[in-house]
DNA sequence: TTTTTTATTGATTGATGGATCAATCAAAAT
DNA sequence: ATTTTGATTGATCCATCAATCAATAAAAAA
């Protein structure tokens, strides 16, 4: 069985497993052992690959910021105005992927390990200012820099409370009403400034 | 030692010991020696009156969900005008108490706990709800029931936001910009609905 | 062919922590 | 004075789980 080169692959369905496990009980609190299972592999393995859970926990996290990153990236690309580049970015945070109930969960989770992990401090802290510095970047041409920055970061925290409200009842909030809600918050924001601007 | 009528004392000790640890710890992963020595009882006596962690975890939930309640009903009660309800009502949110950076650490790690406990997600359910009810009954008189159910749902969502951004680094978020967020945010969708009932 | 390297796991360890229990002590009741 | 009840804890049990390790097997290198 032994074939070689099999690090890359087993590294990525431990991550993918780990995912899985952590948004299916919704914390942290998974055994190496559930993990390395779903991975199709033992927990000694885990260990050999990752060294310990923090180290997996962590690149599981990376995985989930990555994959975040570079939907953001296309949806900037797309988008033609930078009205357009904001709606694009609002839609990537309410996509069916990182909306999902187990993705909203895990990412609950994060934010409780944050408040013990020097390190998922900081990659939070990287995805919130990411999230923030898109933004401004599109809101800048519509309302000014300083504006901008106001908008940006109303936009951000109703996103991040629509995700809490996601969490504690996936089936109430729908989606779409979310997405429109912080589109609603948006547009009243830049009309606010320059009436001719909006919608 | 043993005086006569103990439990009383003794349960509000643990559960305001236990909101203490997990404040501090910023998750529910405390033992019940922790917080019974900072009790100043045995682990064996918190047992004994609360018959296993996960009931002292909800006795702790209740605690600080009755807190809120009373601050919120307070608030409402000084309030003069709609419009200086909707502020109380924003302003217990941000409360010195309720803002602080370890009771919002302790918010969080319970929401998490809420995937996996049905009683934790009902109490939360609970919260919600009131605020919502109390939001839109605020709002109401200013712009109509249905409005006011959306204005609601916004603000409640951006206050949970802010939260969270409170709960990744407090101390980048000032407690007056973050009732600011939201007061604007109120005001804004009351000034487009009926510009004349506006601050 | 022999040796080395990579992949892999079962078995084991060590620590942690929730939960139980028997025993103690003093106040209150009889 | 004796009994009962509430308060309290040290010691202990038991399960879980992260982490380690020695052993095995196969591919690749020498």
């Amino acid at each position: 069985m032994p074939k070689i080169g099999m690090e890359p692959v087993r590294r990525k369905a431990l991550v993918d497993a780990a995912l899985k496990a952590i948004g299916d009980h919704g914390s942290l609190d998974v055994t190496m052992q559930e993990i390395a299972r779903s991975a199709g592999v033992s927990a000694a393995l885990a260990f050999h690959y990752f060294g310990s859970k923090d180290q997996l926990l962590l690149a599981t996290m990376r995985s989930l910021l990555r994959q975040l990153k570079e939907e953001a990236i296309a949806a900037i690309r797309q988008a033609e105005t930078p009205r357009g580049k904001v709606s694009a970015l609002i839609a990537v945070s309410f996509g069916a992927e990182q909306f999902a109930a187990s993705t909203v969960a895990a990412w609950l989770a994060f934010y409780v390990e944050a408040q013990r992990s020097e390190e998922t401090r900081r990659l939070l802290t990287v995805y919130a200012r990411r999230l923030h510095s898109n933004l401004v970047a599109a809101l800048s041409p519509l309302c000014g820099r300083l504006e901008a920055q106001h908008v940006a970061e109303g936009a951000a925290a109703l996103i991040d409370g629509l995700y809490i409200r996601r969490a504690l009842d996936a089936a109430r909030l729908d989606v779409g009403e979310a997405a429109a809600l912080v589109e609603d918050y948006v547009t009243l924001k830049l009309n606010a400034v320059k009436p001719e601007t909006g919608r």
